[in-house]
DNA sequence: GAGTGGTCTAGACCACGAG
DNA sequence: TCGTGGTCTAGACCACTCA
């Protein structure tokens, strides 16, 4: 029940949060330099660095080595809609990469495929507004790829909209969350800090037949998008549970 | 495509990640005090403390005031099962507070009901050997709370269970998901760090009549839990989506 | 090259926990 | 009380960005 003890760190924290929230600082703009900063609320360097590091993992201030440390625009939600529905997350813009490769461990379990076996890897980055929004990395077994395929395409088809017409139909798609720190890729490619929260979502979708079609592991910072579920709950079920 | 150069913070929290998983350092184990550390890699204590800070965000280490950094119990990954089928993360302990209170703003747009309306709060802390597990916070609208209700009672019911026998049927379950740091309050619940990703999870039942029956505001520590959805595709679904 | 952030040092002093 | 971690200082030196 102990009272937490304001630290330097955090009522700097507070201040500059505030300045940012009222808008004396706005989105874009560069913060005064660290040395200033430190300067300015008679604290050492090491202690203002500290206290914007709480701001960076909060996701209101971005560093740039060499530049200074940035207020972020603000942030529009991104809603990514489970049970198939992904339309939610379609870019606005997206680099797409395309690589051939081998099945290793982790993946071969996912696709339930033999080691080594040839997949296609499409990794997405979405932005919006000139910032990376989502990380995606899908992974379709071999053999299953259509020439017709959005491979390489400039335009890529939003995540879900492949299954539509799938040969053997869809029948399951498991989606599995959790929330952990990005690895210093990760940070690099979305542009945030390893010390911002992401939800990572691993999809697996399988048709009738049992087989793995795609598996996709997909990256989202914890401040500008979460994930939504809704479930219906028939009469039938309902009374089916014991 | 910079190779990240290798901090001595990195490199003291790759060494000591090392000994941990090779079992030289084992689950409940104190490690050498932070002098004792800093000493044998010659380096300075805020040096030390830095690669610490890694570990305890990764979940491996838990810092204790006055005592000592200690290993973290292996951890049993726990998987919320989501679309009302919660069982999944029924308590094996669980202590339980229970307390009556007025609907405030965000209380009350997830409840869709009016401010100052009187509810029901429910807050579970699950444990799983000794070790918190997950921290929910339950709302019920007043009015709706049976007096049969587990409130109050020294089992509580899984949190779904409830709705089995609800006298409006349940029609929908709506769960947003999305990552983020702990409050300092949550950490000191679930004696996680301040720097530990948690999955946050609000929970929102409807019934048929549309009224919102319960929300539920969930938080798990994301280094020993995760969500999983299953999506079962229909053949009418499919077809009917254009 | 000037200015910025990134890392690290070698301490000091305070707060907490257990005996 | 003593050993532990928590916070902070006042620098040093390196790496990066941009004019």
């Amino acid at each position: 029940m102990s009272r937490p003890v304001p630290s330097r760190r955090q009522t700097i924290a507070d201040d500059l949060r505030h300045q940012i929230s009222t808008g004396h600082f706005k989105a874009g703009d560069r913060l005064p330099s660290e040395a200033q900063l430190a300067a300015h609320y008679t604290v050492s360097t090491p202690t203002l660095r500290s206290a914007l590091a709480l701001l960076e993992g909060e996701g209101l201030v971005e560093k740039i080595h060499g530049s200074g440390n940035f207020v972020r625009h603000a942030l529009r939600k991104i809603t990514y809609v489970g049970g198939g529905d992904a339309e939610a997350i379609a870019p606005r813009g997206a680099t797409v990469r395309t690589a051939q490769l081998q099945a290793h461990g982790h993946l071969a379990d996912l696709l339930d495929v033999p080691p080594l076996s040839p997949l296609t890897e499409i990794i997405y980055v979405t932005h919006e507004a000139k910032a990376p929004h989502s990380l995606a990395r899908i992974y379709i077994p071999g053999g299953l790829t259509p020439t017709d395929s959005p491979v390489g395409s400039s335009v890529p088809v939003t995540i879900a909209t492949r299954f539509v017409d799938l040969r053997p139909p869809l029948a399951e798609i498991q989606e599995r969350l959790s929330a952990r720190l990005p690895t210093q890729e990760e940070a690099a490619i979305l542009r945030i800090s390893t010390s911002l929260a992401v939800l990572s979502l691993t999809r697996v979708a399988t048709d009738v037949t049992g087989r793995v079609v795609e598996a996709a592991l997909l990256v989202l910072p914890g401040d500008r998008a979460d994930a939504l579920f809704t479930t219906r709950v028939m009469a039938a079920e309902r009374s089916a549970k014991k």
